[in-house]
RNA sequence: GCGGAUAUGGCGGAAUUGGCAGACGCGCUAGAUUCAGGUUCUAGUCGGGGCAACUCGGUGGAGGUUCAAGUCCUCUUAUCCGCACCA
């Protein structure tokens, strides 16, 4: 035997694949389709982190593992490789995006091959290749022309630090998502993407899909959909204030109106508000403040009082006072509230704070000390013909009433904003639009697509916040494709989540220059059958392609509602000291280093031996050894074969249910018992100091997925003929996974006492009766009388006495 | 504040869904191999008591249901993640 050389032995076989495309999938429709996806990297400068081999292992697992059991397998890659950091790289080392882009992805793409992932190889796409982005284009020129694209002067966020404007879900505790830069408020006219027409499909179809609890939550939470009634509040001044409440029951309570300080009323009502200074003060000090600012100081309620003007609640006819204040956001629903400090806490707080009157209208709190929000259980009180009916009956009644009278109407709200699509940098798709000074927004011709980056010298971000494009004119000017007079190309770009909203269809069918896929490809392939991703994209990548999918759905170019049949997600590897493996702590683990110290067979065994594959796990540099030592004595059965082609007897039961355990654990993310088994089977085959050829060739095809080179150098070398990678997967018999005779514990009072021996099949009367004749047990029997006797097929038997 | 999750040896983690807690691996201890270090092999390894057979205790904490609870119920503590003035 040879000593084992994973450097050796794992290029070899890369090379192999390679030279065979032994991974190359075509359609074929007399086999069943399975198409495994994960997330395709953005190229940094930085090179493959560990986290990454995590999730294309485990789905390089599951492909392996499909193919061998007959499926025709889907499983690529490519790069989504527009962005900021290699702009930002470029921009410092004076050297242009593409070549930058094209020195990262050939890194990653060797680190990838060094890893023995079997990704179809001929399917590789790059979302900055016109080839491809000509299509990203195509879809925004489709929602343009449903209405779905539009732009639009509003307030963005703004990263101070990248110069460009964020989408809302790239905002985190009010700093930029990539760079922790300060966020702030701009007003700027962007390109909008209508989502929250999506709102409720987004939502209502997460049923049809297999997607974990808290990704689905998440979604949920972060589309917040609430039900509730908008009502029209007459005003002094005569123009209504329109609101939204999900407590319309509380009507009679509300004691005072909150408009967000951006309200447009506050503007039209300049004339009439006596104190308009003090209320442009405030609206200035709103619009300074960041985002962070706003969140930070949110324990104390500020607002200004609108003098000269005052509303009348349409329950009761009364006049009751209008404030602005920045606890209410001008984003959500209608930008004023009406104020019920007895039933909401943030009301309430600003009802103390103004001296404002209190009404309790849902008796069972003490509104005095604080305000009593409780839906279920309170009655309502002070209401006039809503008195003595619960909250919910009370909110049927109100809305009927309101409805009747024309002032009001049930309404569904939802957090989601629509989405932020322009980004004032370089390094993006150009948006196909042409802003003509006759014609407005004309669209690109299709046959004009793609429309190509130009190459330029410089392309630093402005300080105006004006895309770097902007400035050449040679590229901005063109002629109106309607109206043949002067006009501009609109210059913003679009956001990195363009490229990534479609990628997955684009794999399917990756060469076609007349449509993003085939009809044909599309029916075959999709929806993806197991997707997995980070959690860090459940609101951002993962929403937006559903999105996207959703409307290609609608205008007839998927054939399916949803793109990703089941979404899984890993966890994050963290360094040994079980922090986040970062630069700066300097706890980082280079996947080039263990791939050349212990292979990357070792690399990727350890990786799914981790732990539970959907929680963080530390890395650890002990731990790898042990994977390490199980290769080298899977490598040293070559000398312990024999020439038998049959499992023995007695490992027959060890086989069969270490098959059905494989199998079973790949299919439910437990990787980590899956090669547990292996292990504990291994140790049995070593405890008899030999194997045959029959148990090898099991043993090898249910590691291979997961350490596929080691195998099939040793499927070589024991002769097994053809290649391990197009061999079958092994089946299980149910019947051969039950032992014939079982040991079972006998317990007394529920606590272990003894074991016996029993037939599997045996009857709970044997069972029984075998229990009391052990020793140990007949002893303890002495002068007690049994009270029951059970018996657990299988498990134990239980006996429950006291003293006689 | 709201939402989601987690808590098991020195460590990573297992426990057919109520049925022998600690599989598998790391680490550690002892012995063998080795000039030595490493490797490899053998045995042991939840805690207390006992030479041992054995025995008592044990899954963040307190109660409860059950013949039987890591698993179910009630309360509670801690940690992590997401959202955060969403009316």
């Amino acid at each position: 035997m040879k000593k084992y050389d994973a450097a050796a032995i794992e290029s070899k076989w890369q090379r192999v694949w390679d030279e065979q495309s032994t991974f190359a999938v075509k359609l074929d429709k007399s086999k069943p389709k399975f198409y495994a996806l994960v997330e395709f990297p953005y190229p940094s400068g930085q090179g493959l982190h560990v986290g990454h081999p995590r999730s294309y292992t485990a789905l390089d697992v599951v492909a392996r593992s499909r193919r061998l059991q007959g499926y025709n397998v889907l499983y690529p890659m490519g790069w989504d490789a527009f962005g900021l950091p290699t702009e930002n790289y470029a921009i410092k080392n004076h050297i242009h995006p593409e070549i930058v882009t094209q020195k990262n992805v050939e890194r990653f793409k060797s680190q990838l091959k060094a890893l023995g992932l079997s990704f179809d190889w001929n399917r590789e796409i790059n979302t900055t290749d016109p080839a491809y982005y000509k299509w990203t284009q195509w879809i925004f020129l489709q929602l343009f022309k449903h209405g779905l694209a539009y732009k639009k002067e509003m307030a963005v966020n703004w990263c101070t630090s990248c110069k460009c404007v964020l989408a809302n879900e790239e905002v985190v505790a009010g700093a930029c998502e990539r760079c922790g830069g300060e966020v702030v408020r701009k007003t700027k006219s962007q390109w909008m993407l209508k989502i929250t027409e999506y709102a409720q499909r987004l939502i209502d179809d997460l049923d049809l899909v297999d997607y974990p609890e808290r990704v689905r939550t998440q979604q949920i939470n972060w589309i917040g959909r609430s039900t509730g009634a908008q009502v029209r509040f007459e005003t002094t001044a005569g123009d209504p204030i329109e609101i939204f409440t999900t407590r319309p029951d509380t009507l009679f309570g509300a004691t005072y109106m909150v408009m967000a300080p951006e309200h447009p009323l506050v503007e039209k009502w300049a004339g009439i508000i006596e104190n308009i200074d003090e209320v442009k003060n405030y609206q200035e000090e709103a619009a300074r403040k960041s985002d962070f600012e706003r969140t930070e100081i949110a324990k104390d309620k500020t607002g200004v009082e609108l003098k000269g003007v005052r509303a009348i609640n349409p329950v009761n006819g009364r006049e009751i006072p209008i404030f602005i204040s920045d606890y209410v956001l001008v984003s959500y629903g209608t930008g004023a509230i009406m104020a019920v400090p007895g039933h909401d806490t943030r009301d309430w707080e600003f009802a103390k704070r103004f001296n404002l009157p209190i009404i309790e209208v849902v008796k069972g709190g003490d509104v005095e000390k604080e305000a009593y929000t409780d839906c279920d259980h309170g009655v309502m009180v002070n209401s006039d013909f809503l008195n003595g009916l619960s909250v919910e009956e009370a909110k049927v009644k109100i809305v009927e009433w309101l409805a009747d009278k024309g002032i009001g109407e049930s309404k569904v709200n939802f957090k989601l904003r629509d989405w932020v699509f322009s980004r004032q940098r370089y390094w993006g798709e150009p948006i196909p639009i042409i802003i003509c000074p006759e014609c407005g927004f004309v669209p690109l011709d299709e046959k004009d697509l793609p429309l190509k980056l130009p190459m330029v010298e410089s392309y630093e971000p402005t300080e105006n916040g004006e895309s770097p494009l902007a400035a050449i004119e040679d590229w901005v000017n063109v002629t109106c494709p309607k109206c043949g007079g002067p006009a501009k190309r609109e210059t913003d770009t679009m956001p990195q989540w363009a490229g990534s909203s479609w990628y997955f269809l684009r794999y399917t069918d990756p060469h076609n220059d007349n449509e993003l896929a085939s009809k044909e490809a599309l029916e075959y392939w999709t929806p993806v059958d197991w997707y997995n991703g980070g959690m860090e994209h459940t609101t951002l990548h993962l929403l937006y392609s559903r999105f996207w999918h959703k409307f290609l759905y609608d205008i007839g170019v998927v054939p399916t509602p949803e793109p990703y049949a089941k979404r899984t997600s890993h966890g994050m590897i963290l360094g040994e000291n079980g922090e986040k493996m970062s630069k700066s702590r300097g706890n980082v683990v280079n996947p080039d280093e263990i791939v050349r110290e212990y292979g990357a067979d070792t690399l990727r065994l350890y990786e799914m031996f981790i732990g539970d594959f959907e929680k963080a796990a530390p890395w650890s540099s002990s731990s790898i050894r042990g994977c390490r030592r199980f290769i080298e004595r899977v490598w040293a059965l070559q000398d312990m074969a024999t020439d038998e082609e049959n499992i023995r007897a007695d490992l027959e039961t060890s086989f069969h249910k270490t098959i059905k355990k494989v199998t079973e654990d790949i299919d439910n993310l437990k990787y980590n018992t899956a090669i547990a088994a292996l292990m504990s089977l291994l140790n049995d085959i070593y405890s008899r100091n030999s194997v045959t050829r029959g148990e090898l060739k099991i043993f090898l095809t249910l590691l291979n997925p997961f350490a596929p080179h080691v195998t099939e150098e040793l499927w070589e070398i024991m002769q097994f003929g053809g290649q391990i990678a197009q061999s079958r997967w092994p089946e299980y018999d149910p019947e051969k996974c039950v032992e014939q005779v079982i040991e079972i514990a006998v317990q007394i009072n529920g606590k272990v006492r003894s074991h016996v021996t029993i037939p599997a099949n045996a009857e709970s009367s044997e069972a029984i009766a075998a229990a009391k004749a052990d020793e140990k047990i007949a002893s303890a029997l002495n002068g007690m009388s049994i009270v029951k006797e059970l018996y657990v097929p299988g498990k134990l038997v239980n006996l429950v006495v006291k003293p006689a």
